[in-house]
DNA sequence: TCTGGGGTCCTAGGACCC
DNA sequence: TCTGGGGTCCTAGGACCC
């Protein structure tokens, strides 16, 4: 798995490029805005000036790391990633502004960002099975997907101005272990815990964060699954704390009552207010 | 598919405060 | 003592994504 992320830091280094902005959503998958490079002043002509970056990235990528890329280039998020998914593993497809509503039409709903599979039942009973029948929906899709009706319909048109975010900040930190026989082994399921605080304090200290949440996830023989939480009032950086109030919720709410599928632990609500007091706490600890 | 792991976002209820 | 209404925080679950 390292190898996977050292991997993925190489080539979102080539895919960085000066003057772009650059999310990265997970280790194999990222959003570029170029934009700010193109110069031809209409939008299909600017999406088509961008077409000789891409297959240079692809070259750059082959070359170097020796590994095929897709690409899809589109005016916007929704877009692009149907377009990269459009040919894989070695496409480049471009979606352009006058043909992305037929583009769409005959794609199931399925394909949209945000249908999964429960979504996709509801609209399917709702006799909207492609974008195109979601296209033509003469309904108020609210009825249907409450506060996601606007914006799918308008994803339906290929229209998405969810912006290109390029902070890295993180919302929470969690790990969780499967055992192959379910257990209600309490040196097990403690020794699994431990496990767990310390890797996530180590990218807690890693980042120079503290949280202030802590929640244990457990999942029984029948695969029902619990989260109990628990917020505190000092940020929390340390292995052993994160352990102690994991095992503090473990106990309040009894959740070992039965064995255990899953055991895990996370970490949320980080804030800059902790980071400062946070490094004066580690400068003191280092003395 | 008898179901791994790490995330984000949304919703809804309840506590609490004013 | 009962009662409103709004705002915020915490909590739990679920849908979804990669």
């Amino acid at each position: 798995m390292n190898r996977y992320r050292e991997e993925s830091a190489a080539i979102m280094k080539i895919v960085a490029i000066p003057g772009a902005v650059l999310e990265q959503v997970s280790v194999d998958e990222a959003y570029l805005d170029v934009s700010a490079l193109c110069s031809e002043p209409k939008p299909d002509s600017r999406l088509a000036e961008t077409l000789p970056l891409a297959r240079d990235l692809k070259q750059i990528i082959l070359s170097e790391r020796g590994l095929t890329a897709s690409i899809g280039i589109a005016a916007n998020k929704l877009l692009a990633k149907l377009a990269s998914d459009f040919k894989k593993p070695d496409g480049l497809t471009l979606i352009s502004e006058r043909e992305k509503v037929p583009f769409l039409r005959p794609l199931s709903v399925r394909s949209i960002h945000g249908v999964g599979k429960v979504t996709q039942e509801v609209l399917n009973r709702a006799g909207i099975e492609t974008i195109g029948d979601l296209q033509d929906y003469p309904g108020d899709l609210r009825a249907l997907v409450g506060s996601f009706g606007p914006t799918l319909k308008r994803f339906g048109f290929g229209e998405d101005d969810r912006p290109i975010d390029s902070s890295d900040e993180i919302k929470s930190i969690s790990g969780e272990t499967t055992f192959l026989k379910d257990t209600e082994d309490r040196k097990q399921l403690r020794a699994c815990l431990r496990e767990q605080a310390q890797e996530i304090s180590a990218k807690l200290a890693s980042k120079q964060i503290g949280a202030l949440t802590v929640q244990v996830k457990v999942r029984y023989s029948d695969f029902s699954t619990l989260t109990r939480q628990l917020t505190v009032e000092e940020p929390i950086v340390d292995a052993a704390e994160i352990y102690r109030l994991g095992c503090h919720i473990l106990a309040r709410d009894r959740l070992v009552s039965r064995p255990l599928r899953l055991i895990g632990v996370g970490v949320s609500g980080f804030g800059e207010a902790y980071s400062k007091q946070l490094n004066l706490d580690l400068g003191r600890n280092h003395k």
